[in-house]
DNA sequence: GCTTGATTACACAGGTCTGTGTAGCTAGTC
DNA sequence: GACTAGCTACACAGACCTGTGTAATCAAGC
């Protein structure tokens, strides 16, 4: 019992190291004797955890995969605050863009199960978007959770190669003009937000 | 002159085969070995034209950073088909992604050149879409530019990622949102396509 | 025919990587 | 104290990588 608590630390352990190092310096960049000598263990004792490093890999991606909450804010207030959040992501250092497209860049192999986990995290995130915007009664929330997460997407890419934390703001205010020809009220309130009247919906698309 | 003639030929084949090997299975999986075997000359040969990978990795690059040009149909038109041409590219087999983005995932150093590169790239898309939104007198292009190329790029790592090329049609649709909502009449023509009377630019965003 | 430059095959240096094998040590348990 | 499970250090196999050195060959121009 307590050896295994001690066990489970030490996997932890591992896998905090795995993901400092993984997603900072890249999956290929980064040898097993690296990850060993980081963790203070000898590499036997590594391969005694983790019998391959293909398994640190996926180990190391399904543990990023934890789904997002929700909080007591509007919806849409939801949405945009992701966008805040991440241009706060893009100006921390250490940040190299989305780990799951990285690993999918970096393992070309069609077969690696890290395909199907990343693909998996995109589809919580879009998930994440269309539950909010299910509340938020759009005409298709299926194309617009998409679009959302193609703008976090693009953000990303763009954070990445410009260094440029403010492209989240362009994304936000993107995906603010997406919500609002949704008919999103709160976008509109948000825009113009002297007039705080959100005279219910009139116009709608489509 | 016909040496020189038959040298460059040369360095195009080198160039070819390169370009089709990076993008298609990576930078760092290979090898120079690989290179010379595809082209059909030595290891020796190969140094002798580029005198390090890293040669290669800038010049697959550079090569890929060509300016895009125009056509004769209307600027909201040719946004808009840049969007049905990434579809096509989605569904070509062997897309992996933007060659420069997954250059910049493999290669952690910032140091390297194809940091510049990648960022050059963005930057000249980015302008293409700029010219474009200065002939239809939108207010901010300089925002409006980064945001096509956001969904450009979120698009990119979509398809790559769900292997779908009809994330393009989201992203497409998106585009034509923001358009609108800047006051670009072919984009709200397009969207209703029956009436064709597009009564001038009544309210702009401001 | 001879020179000269490019190309070839091949070996190899020196480094990296993943994964395993082994012998000894240490710490908890009977 | 003896036993046992896990750990360590270390070597090593076998493969890959980039880049170079070398001697032989081939082909074009004088």
């Amino acid at each position: 019992m307590e050896r295994s608590a001690e066990k489970r630390a030490i996997e932890q352990r591992i896998l905090d190291i795995v993901d400092r190092l993984f997603y900072g310096r890249g999956i290929r960049a980064i040898g097993v004797d690296t990850i060993a000598d980081e963790v203070g263990i000898s590499k036997r004792t590594l391969y005694n955890y983790y019998p391959s490093k293909d398994e640190l890999i996926t180990a190391y991606l399904a543990r990023r995969l934890q789904p997002r909450g929700y909080s007591d804010e509007p919806p849409a207030q939801q949405i945009l605050a992701e966008f805040d959040r991440l241009e706060r992501q893009f100006g921390m250092t250490g940040f190299r863009g989305c780990a799951f497209v990285n690993a999918v860049a970096e393992l070309k192999e069609p077969k690696h199960a890290a395909n199907k986990i990343a693909l998996a995290f995109k589809e919580q995130r879009r998930m994440w978007f269309r539950e909010l915007l299910g509340r938020l009664d759009v005409p298709d929330p299926d194309t617009l959770s998409l679009q959302l997460l193609l703008l976090v997407d693009g953000a990303i890419a763009g954070a990445l190669v410009r260094g440029e934390p403010k492209v989240a703001r362009a994304a936000r205010e993107a995906a603010r003009v997406l919500l609002s020809a949704a008919g999103v009220p709160a976008a509109q309130a948000a825009k113009q937000r002297a007039s705080k009247q959100a005279h219910s919906r009139s116009r709608r698309a489509h």
